[in-house]
DNA sequence: ATTGAAACTTGATCGTT
DNA sequence: AACGATCAAGTTTCAAT
């Protein structure tokens, strides 16, 4: 993760395109370059995929739950509780925190029905021993790419090698 | 968004490609038709972009914080406090709440110094009364792409017009 | 590791249904 | 709107530095 690294990266977050011709124009960095620095970070594993940035409302996936999640502690929990809640259908976050041991775990559904199933399935496993779920009634921001939320520059001065 | 739509969205989201030709093997949808799909999806704002999904750990980006934030009541503060806090740098979701009416934010950032500064930054919002903030110490999941949340069946049977 | 130029794959276009 | 055939365009490869 060099300088050159970033500013192919944030090009790719910025423009919303991972095409090598388009990130030559945008950093003026050779596309067979690109092409190469792309190769690399796909091989150790910095880059996973390329995927479509979506309009969650437009698709139909409008409402967004906020649950905090209480669970026995015991040994390893926070893996095994965790996976648990991961594969819940519509749980798109799942963050374990400090402090308060406990579960911050983000879904969006379609519909009420999918919000009252989804704290079910919370409340079905066993280990979990209590659950506080509010709706965003607004998602204000929900930037995909995180790398959208800074500047390029401080990208650079914070990560560069 | 009908189930050849759908069918589309979930491959590229489970493949982690748009390539036309990858979701004609996926799909057994014709590349031409993919295209044309494609195509309507983007003029009707259903994808925004496409973008390289992030290990954020291997760019750097290691400390998640999230906080909840109580902002003074006034005519359209979610909008303008939201807008604030959303473009705090390292921001990266910001929800407006049912119930206690205050904002849960998520942020991403490279450091304790930039944590002090977040911080920081959120309160120096005139609006904002208090803020509460927690390490995710570990992140079980953060799925950049919702639809991946889903089982293609279940999500036909959700969505499909 | 970088790059200009060549080779070739594939995404985009077109015409037909 | 769907799709098979065609072509232009962009990605990938290669050889030299």
């Amino acid at each position: 993760m060099d300088e050159k690294d970033i500013r192919i990266l944030s090009a790719i977050a910025r423009d919303g395109t991972a095409s090598p011709e388009k990130i030559e124009d945008a950093t003026g960095i050779p596309k067979s370059t690109v092409h190469y620095r792309l190769n690399q970070l796909r091989e150790s594993g910095v880059i996973t995929n390329d995927l479509y940035d979506l309009d969650l409302e437009k698709v139909g996936i409008s409402i967004t739950l906020i649950s905090e999640i209480w669970a026995e502690f015991e040994e390893g929990y926070h893996e095994t509780v965790g996976e648990k809640l991961a594969s819940v259908e519509g749980v798109n976050q799942v963050y374990f925190t400090m402090g308060d041991t406990d579960f911050i775990v983000i879904a969006h559904v379609t519909s009420r029905e999918m919000v009252e199933s989804l704290v079910e399935d919370y409340e079905a496993i066993s280990e979990i021993e209590r659950t506080s779920s509010k709706f965003a009634i607004k998602t204000v921001k929900d930037e995909q790419n995180p790398l959208n939320d800074f500047d390029v520059e401080t990208l650079i001065e914070e990560l560069a090698d």
